[in-house]
RNA sequence: GCCGGGGUAGCUCAGCCGGUAGAGCAGCGCACUCGUAAUGCGCAGGCCAGGGGUUCGAAUCCCCUCCCCGGCUCCA
C-alpha cells in the first residue's frame, strides 16, 4: 500500500502527492506562474488557504487572484489589513464585520467617545495599511473552542456577538471557531474572527484604495447602534484597480442627474421639494416620443386606454387595503366636503378595478388589458430619493390585465415576449429575470391560488427562453411576480419591468364576469408595469446613452447653421424641409457666433446631426453633414438624400452602431 | 427615518483663525460674417438655502428648518 496521496485537479488530472502537502507546494508543482497568481484553494470544493496540509485523497484546485473567487479573498484579506489598521490608529476601537463586496470591501467600526472618521482618517488609514502590506504579516489560521474565542474577544462585543450567535445557529455542530491572526513585528499584531480563507501574506495585497465613510446599522437593522463602515476597493493588479476607478468616472460621467441638468432635460428646484421634478421642453420632447411610442405598442397589442384621476376617497384605498398595509407610504389625505378624506394615488390599480367593475363583464371581453401613463405619488423617506431613479411623484406605465385562469399562462408568455420587444427599442439587449415566491410571512390568498399563479409564472417564464433566478418569499403580499433586469452600456443592472399575479384585489372589489356556462366567475388580475416609471425609465436611458440618445429619440434631431449671414435664407429653407418632413430641427444663425464656436455647441449638445451650408451649398442644394460621433464632417450631400436617409433612420428606430459612447 | 458630508451668480467652484463677495463658463451689448470642437472687447448678474442667535461687525461661529450628496434601513 503506498502511502502517497491522489488528488485530482479541475482538469481532470491527477498528481501523487505525500501527505501534509500544502496547496501552495501543489500549485507550485504546476507551474510558477500559477503559484504566483494564487490566493487560495477549495479542498473538495471547500474553500481553503494555500497553506493547508493535504491529508487525504481529494479534488484540488487552486484559486487564483484574477477569478472572481480569488478577488473575494484578496477583498477579504485587505479588509483585515484595515481593521489592524484602525485598531493601530484608533486605541478602542471596536470592529464589527468586515466581509467582501462587489468591487472591494468594507469593515464596521465603533470608535470610542463616539468619534467620527474623517477623510483625512482615510488617508492616515490607508497610508498604514500600505505599512502592513510592505511588512509581509502572514495570514495564519487558528482554530478554538468556542469559550476560548470568546476569551479571546472579551473586549470586542461585537465579535462576541458574532461567536454566540453563531454557536446558536449551529445546534450540535462542533462548536470551534476559527481566528486569522497577522502578528506584528514586535509580536504584538492583529487578530480577527474569521472563516477564511486568506492570501498567505500581507505583502500578497496592495491594489487596493479607501473610498469612503458611511453609517451603517449594525446587523442591517435600524433599532440596533449605527457602525461607521469604511468602503474600500481591491484588485488583484494596479491596472485592475485603475480600470475600475475609471469605471467609477465613466458612471459619473453619465450621470443622468448631471446629464439632465447640463442637456436642460429636466430640473429639481429646491422650491419644488423633494423627490419632485420638472420636465423642461428638451425633456418633455424626448417623454413625449417615448409614451407615443409606448401607446402605439400597446394598442397594437389590444390594449385599451384609461385614464383616471390622481386622487380618490378613503374608502376606495380602504377596499384595496393601501390603507391598511401600505399607509406609511401614502402621501397624507386632503379633507374636503364634510370629512371625506381624499388621498393622493400611490398606485393605479383600484381605479382600473373600478373601470372593470363598471358594468357586467362577460368571457368574451376577456382578457382585458387597460393601460394608462398614471402618475402616482408616494412618500418615499427623504433619504433614499435620488434623482429620477428614486423620487415621489412618478408615473408608472402601469397595466392591469384580467384573464381567466385559462388565459393566465398564454398571457404572460405574451406579456413577456411583448416587454422584451419594447426594451429592445430603446436599446437594451441584454436581459435578466427575477421569479420572486410567496413570502413567508405577510402574504395573503390560497394556498392553491398561490400555487397556481407560481405555476403560470414558471411556464411562462421557462417558455420564453429568459434567464432567470428564483427569489424564494420576495413575491408582493398578493401573489408572484417576475421581475425583469436589463443590463446597460456599461455593464449595470437595472431593475425595469414587473409583473404581478394578483388574485386578492379582485376579490377585494369583487370582481365578476359571466362565463359560458352562464355562471359568475372571479377573474384573475396580472400587473404589469414595463418602464416601471417613466422618469426612472427616462433616467436609466440618459444613462445608457451617456445623453446621446438614438436620433428618433433626440430632442434635436438636425442643427443648421449658416456659414455666414447671408446663408441663412438657404438655411432656413433646408429647415422647413426638415420640419415639414416631421423632423425635429433648429436654425443657430451666423450673428454672434463663429461656425467652429456652433459646431461645438452642438457637438457637446449631442446633436445626432449638424448641418453646415454655405456658399458650395447654396449654388447645388446640398448640405455638410456632420455625424454624431464621426470626427469627419461628409460635404457636398444633397438635401433630398440627406432627408431621405434621416427619415429612414427615424422611422426605423435605428439605434446607434456599437456601444453608445 | 438614521449616520456622515454639503448648500456662495444659470453652471463649476474660490473665499485661511469673523472686517458686509470673486473667477471661469453660460447670459446680454458692440464689433467681427467666418466651411467645422471656444473671435475680441465690454456689461450685467448673488437676501452667500431659509429663519433665529452670538458679536461693534457673520458667507465665515452656534441652533432650528428646508434641500442636495454618499451610505444604512425601506421600496406595494
Amino acid at each position: 500500500m503506498s502511502d502517497q496521496l491522489t488528488i485530482t485537479l479541475p482538469d481532470g488530472s491527477t498528481r501523487e502527492v505525500s501527505p501534509g502537502t500544502t496547496a501552495a507546494e501543489v500549485a507550485a508543482s504546476i507551474g510558477s506562474r500559477l503559484a504566483k497568481a494564487a490566493v487560495a484553494a477549495r479542498l473538495d470544493e471547500e474553500p481553503v488557504d494555500l497553506g493547508r496540509r493535504i491529508e487525504r485523497d481529494c479534488a484540488l484546485a487552486i484559486v487564483t487572484s484574477d477569478s472572481d473567487e480569488g478577488r473575494h479573498v484578496l477583498r477579504h484579506s485587505t479588509a483585515h489589513v484595515m481593521a489592524q489598521a484602525v485598531l493601530d490608529l484608533f486605541p478602542g476601537a471596536k470592529f464589527a464585520i468586515g466581509p467582501p463586496i462587489e468591487d472591494g470591501f468594507y469593515y464596521d467600526f465603533e470608535l470610542p467617545g463616539g468619534v467620527h472618521f474623517s477623510d483625512d482618517d482615510l488617508a492616515r488609514i490607508e497610508a498604514r495599511m500600505r505599512e502592513i502590506v510592505a511588512a509581509d504579516q502572514p495570514f495564519v489560521r487558528e482554530e478554538m473552542g468556542r469559550e476560548d474565542g470568546l476569551a479571546l474577544f472579551g473586549d470586542q462585543p461585537y465579535k462576541r456577538e458574532i461567536i454566540e450567535s453563531v454557536d446558536a445557529s449551529e445546534v450540535g455542530a462542533d462548536s470551534s471557531v476559527s481566528v486569522y491572526r497577522n502578528p506584528g513585528p514586535a509580536g504584538e499584531g492583529f487578530v480577527d474572527l474569521c472563516r477564511g480563507p486568506h492570501v498567505p501574506s500581507t505583502k500578497r495585497l496592495g491594489a487596493f484604495r479607501l473610498m469612503k465613510v458611511a453609517g451603517a446599522y449594525w446587523r442591517g437593522d435600524e433599532k440596533r447602534p449605527m457602525l461607521q463602515r469604511i468602503y474600500g476597493t481591491a484588485w488583484e493588479s494596479a491596472k485592475a484597480l485603475d480600470e475600475h476607478l475609471h469605471r467609477l468616472e465613466e458612471a459619473e460621467r453619465r450621470d443622468h442627474r448631471r446629464l439632465g441638468v447640463e442637456l436642460d432635460l429636466v430640473s429639481f428646484p429646491e422650491e419644488l421639494g423633494a423627490g419632485l421634478a420638472l420636465w423642461h421642453p428638451r425633456g418633455a420632447v424626448i417623454r413625449s416620443v417615448m409614451e407615443d411610442y409606448s401607446r402605439a405598442r400597446h394598442r397594437e397589442s389590444g390594449y385599451e386606454l384609461v385614464f383616471t384621476p390622481h386622487i380618490a376617497r378613503s374608502n376606495l384605498w380602504e377596499t384595496s387595503g393601501h390603507l391598511d398595509f401600505y399607509a406609511d407610504g401614502m402621501y397624507p389625505p386632503m379633507e374636503l366636503d364634510e370629512g371625506h378624506r381624499y388621498y393622493p394615488k400611490p398606485m393605479n390599480c383600484p381605479f382600473h378595478l373600478l373601470i372593470f367593475r363598471s358594468r357586467i363583464r362577460s368571457y368574451r371581453e376577456l382578457p382585458l388589458r387597460f393601460f394608462e401613463f398614471g402618475t402616482v405619488y408616494r412618500y418615499e423617506r427623504s433619504g433614499v430619493l435620488h434623482g429620477l431613479l428614486r423620487i415621489r411623484g412618478f408615473t408608472q406605465d402601469d397595466s392591469h390585465i384580467f384573464c381567466t385562469p385559462d388565459q393566465l399562462v398564454p398571457e404572460l408568455s405574451s406579456l413577456i415576449e411583448f416587454v422584451l420587444s419594447v426594451l429592445r427599442a430603446f436599446g437594451f439587449e441584454q436581459f435578466e429575470a427575477e421569479l420572486s415566491t410567496r413570502p413567508e410571512e405577510k402574504s395573503v390568498g390560497s394556498d392553491e391560488d398561490w400555487e397556481m399563479a407560481t405555476r403560470a409564472l414558471f411556464e411562462a417564464i421557462d417558455g420564453s427562453g429568459l434567464s432567470y433566478d428564483v427569489a424564494e418569499g420576495e413575491g408582493a403580499f398578493y401573489g408572484p411576480k417576475i421581475d425583469i433586469h436589463v443590463r446597460d452600456a456599461i455593464g449595470r443592472r437595472w431593475q425595469l419591468s414587473t409583473l404581478q399575479v394578483d388574485f386578492q384585489e379582485p376579490q377585494r372589489f369583487e370582481l365578476e364576469y359571466v362565463g359560458a356556462d352562464n355562471e359568475r366567475h372571479r377573474p384573475i388580475m396580472i400587473h404589469r408595469a414595463l418602464f416601471g416609471s417613466v422618469e426612472r425609465f427616462f433616467g436609466i436611458l440618459i444613462e445608457h446613452y451617456a445623453g446621446a440618445f438614438p436620433t428618433w429619440l433626440s430632442p434635436v434631431q438636425c442643427l443648421v447653421l449658416p456659414v455666414a449671414d447671408r446663408h441663412e435664407p438657404y438655411a432656413e429653407k433646408v429647415l422647413s424641409q426638415l420640419r415639414a418632413a416631421g423632423v425635429r430641427g433648429e436654425l443657430w444663425d451666423a450673428t454672434h457666433d463663429t461656425l467652429g464656436a456652433r459646431v461645438r455647441r452642438g457637438k457637446l449638445e449631442k446633436a445626432p446631426y449638424v448641418l453646415v451650408v454655405g456658399d458650395d451649398d447654396v449654388s447645388s442644394e446640398t448640405v455638410g453633414v456632420n455625424r454624431r460621433g464621426s470626427a469627419e464632417a461628409d460635404r457636398g450631400v444633397p438635401v433630398d438624400s440627406f432627408l431621405a436617409a434621416l427619415l429612414a433612420e427615424i422611422d426605423e428606430r435605428r439605434l446607434p452602431e456599437g456601444a453608445a459612447p
